[in-house]
DNA sequence: TTGCCGTTTGTTACTTTATAAAATAAAAAT
DNA sequence: ATTTTTATTTTATAAAGTAACAAACGGCAA
């Protein structure tokens, strides 16, 4: 039985909110199976793409990872901070970097779409 | 005729600076075997990461690919414009921006040891 | 209420990116 | 010269991501 990308993108968050991590493309596929064993990567992958086109997910470049989006910053700058100990992830709005950032691309006409901040370090409970 | 690590790191240094264009590990080794034909993946990922470490090389996460330093903020936040017309990559000095992401992270006592700061649109010529 | 049509899906197969483990060789140290 | 350390090749495989296409679904119109 199949479902339609509503469906599918709902139960893909469901899957990233019940983590209080960020999980791989594969940890969610592997997640879904569990209802729906013949669930493809492909279609995995689909769904990711439509949640962060939406704004609803975001992936972790760095550690090629995905969390839902959890802040109300949809136009504007995610900033990701990843603890290296536990591999909890933080959340916040970037939008105050924008002036400091729009002055560097400035110099050389660089017309910017998205950005993408992520920060490594140690959260507050591991770097205690 | 093997090579001492420093060597190798030049080797791949010429590689990237002869490329106008960030270069993925595996084009890095294509490159490379031209000259000496049974370098492996392994060899080419371990001299990345000595780059990296050095300062000498960057990773651009959101692409998976790799370009020369060319900045002398060896301690700082590199900032990494991409265009997504042709490929072309600047880079900036992003100290400015430590204040407000320190800010930020504050909050929860996030200590930070890296900054990823990826930019993505057109590049002057491209936008123009 | 049936048949058509565009959209989304599953399937298959594959490419690209990255790493593990172990045997081996070169350079540096003694 | 022999030991120790560091890097390297080899082999194998894991992990991440994508392409192409036929088939299924849902909605809509007749």
């Amino acid at each position: 039985m199949r479902k339609r990308a509503a469906a599918r993108q709902s139960d893909v968050l469901n899957v990233l909110n019940t983590s209080d991590r960020p999980m791989t493309a594969y940890q969610i596929l592997e997640q879904l199976q569990e209802n729906e064993p013949d669930i493809a990567p492909t279609t995995v992958y689909r769904t990711l793409s439509a949640l962060m086109d939406l704004g609803h997910a975001h992936r972790l470049e760095s550690i090629k990872a995905f969390v839902p989006c959890r802040c109300k910053h949809v136009e504007s700058v995610p900033v990701l901070a990843i603890c290296d100990g536990c591999g909890s992830v933080e959340e916040h709005d970037g939008s105050g970097l924008l002036p400091t950032l729009t002055n560097l691309t400035d110099q050389n006409n660089f017309r910017a779409d998205r950005h993408i901040v992520e920060i490594h370090g140690q959260c507050g409970t591991c770097a205690a």
